[in-house]
RNA sequence: GGCGCGAUGACAGAGUGGUUAUGUAGCGGACUGCAACUCCGUCCACGCCGGUUCGAUUCCGACUCGCGCCUCCA
């Protein structure tokens, strides 16, 4: 299979570093807050990443991080602490919001279909390794101190920013915010003192009580868990320019190499003009819910998209998508079961899958099997293989609705309606269930009630 | 201000130097008491101006517009 590498700006062939299994580092979510859509969507990218993966018959070592320290507002490295600020505005204590949110993240994955990381790593469980990972640096001498904080010295790294294609002289003369007593924008902090007054979350260190900067934990932790060479790094775009970079000056200066093969970047869900954010625009997978959506519907809209391209979000979008689901899994239902695999379906959509997760022309094929030839027990049988990687729940049964008694005594008056021709009256029976929540469908059996 | 990316039909979104996905919506028809569902058929596109070419939506250049990052962010 073929993957696109950030790095080298180029698909090349997927050659795994050991036969056994793949190594997959993701950057996790920073438990501040509730995900929101956007988030979701780069870890639907990992999920699509890792099916396609395990479907070509690798096994997986995903391991994911949890930024469960407080860190700044800022990359600067100056401004509020968003973990204390949220415990402060919620009156919890940070690792009460932390454990919280973790939680609330990994409810909306399980709605989704994601299938949760084989090792799930915390930042504030990982501190010594972190503090080792800073003294290996500063005796390696990448470092310097200042009066906040032990700094990378990017200037010592003649390759930092080639992830990025980061115009250093360019980043200086156009930078928007003060940096300080760093000596180059693009220094980083690796330990930072506590602020005045006491913080819920800080540590002893070589270099005084503090906690540790953003981009390490993702360096140690990676490290510890698939060594210091793993085959795929993923994350989301915004992290090009900033924490991948630092994560790989941060792994050059103790090992001299960058730590992955291929780096793999989910792109932004767009929600019409606006970017989603965490501080600004936001919307939850809950909410959607909560108007009764199919979360899977979202998981399909997705796929309707390639990950390196921006994807507008909107209702009309989401509507579609859950129409053509609900096709989907009806079909699926009335379908046999005992069918054989189409080669030449199954060959199409591997093809796709495997040239950078090609998503949109899998799901093309997809609706080609349903209009093809086949039987339809063989076109169940080639679809639901399909769903290994798309896991869109396709084989489930339609829900059964426990419909409620007065809708039930309406549907009965308006059958002996339609029995003896009232027709107005049977039509004004059916606004009726209607106003009740429920659509009605007459068929040859009988009428069919469905929740709205 | 610096760096990078993109402009495809009503919407979302693939792809391609000539045969122009896919889904939803629309339209026509079948079915239905009327609908819904389903089925059959079908319309609509490649921002603008030049260039290369037998031929460009696809390659090159300018322009216009939009977006992302350089604050938080997936």
């Amino acid at each position: 299979m073929e993957l696109y590498d950030t790095y080298r700006r180029e698909i090349h062939k997927f050659i795994p570093i050991s036969k056994e299994s793949v190594s997959l580092y993701a950057c996790g979510p920073t438990v501040y807050d509730y995900a929101h859509l956007g988030n979701l969507r780069s870890y639907l990218f990992v999920d699509v990443l890792r099916r396609v993966l395990e479907l070509n018959g690798f096994q997986l070592n995903h391991v994911m991080n949890i930024t469960d320290v407080g860190h700044l507002t800022s990359d600067a490295d100056s401004g509020e602490d968003k973990m204390e600020k949220g415990a402060r505005k919620q009156g919890k204590s940070a690792w009460d919001i932390a454990k919280f949110f973790e939680k609330a993240f990994f409810d909306d994955l399980d709605y989704l279909g994601i299938k949760r990381p084989t090792t799930i790593c915390r930042a504030t469980e990982h501190i010594p390794e972190q503090i080792e990972y800073v003294e290996i640096l500063q005796q390696r001498g990448y470092t310097y101190q200042t009066s906040d904080g032990v700094y990378f010295d990017t200037a010592k790294l003649p390759s930092y920013g080639k992830l990025a294609k980061l115009d250093i002289e360019g980043l200086q003369a156009g930078a928007r915010v003060d940096i300080g007593e760093k000596k180059r924008v693009t220094d980083f902090a690796l330990w930072k003192f506590s602020p005045d007054g006491q913080r819920q979350m800080q540590w002893s260190s070589p270099w005084g009580e503090g906690f540790p900067g953003w981009h390490i934990e993702c360096s140690a932790m990676s490290e510890k868990y698939l060594g210091n060479k793993f085959d795929i790094h993923v994350g989301g775009e915004d992290h090009i320019p900033v924490h991948h970079s630092n994560e790989i000056a941060q792994c050059e200066g103790r090992h001299d190499h960058q730590p992955a093969n291929f780096w793999m970047h989910g792109y932004f869900l767009q929600l019409g003009k606006e970017k989603l954010s965490k501080s600004g625009k936001s919307l939850l997978l809950s909410e959607l819910i909560n108007q009764g959506y199919d979360p899977l519907a979202f998981r399909y809209l997705v796929l309707t998209s390639h990950y390196r391209s921006h994807l507008q979000f909107s209702i009309k979008a989401l509507d579609s998508a859950a129409t053509a689901l609900k096709r989907l899994t009806k079909m699926l239902s009335q379908w046999p079961d005992g069918g054989e695999l189409s080669v030449e379906f199954v060959r199409q959509f591997m093809q796709c899958i495997n040239s950078d997760l090609k998503t949109p022309q899998a799901l093309a094929v997809l609706w080609a099997v349903t209009k093809s030839a086949l039987s339809d027990a063989d076109k169940k049988a080639t679809i639901l293989y399909f769903d290994q990687v798309l896991a869109l729940s396709l084989e489930r049964q339609p829900v059964v609705e426990t419909v409620p008694q007065a809708v039930l005594d309406l549907a009965e008056q308006r059958q002996q309606a339609r029995a003896a021709k009232h027709w107005q009256q049977s039509d004004e029976l059916r606004e009726q269930i209607l106003k009740l929540g429920f659509a009605v469908k007459d068929s040859p059996q009988g009428c069919i009630l469905a929740k709205i």
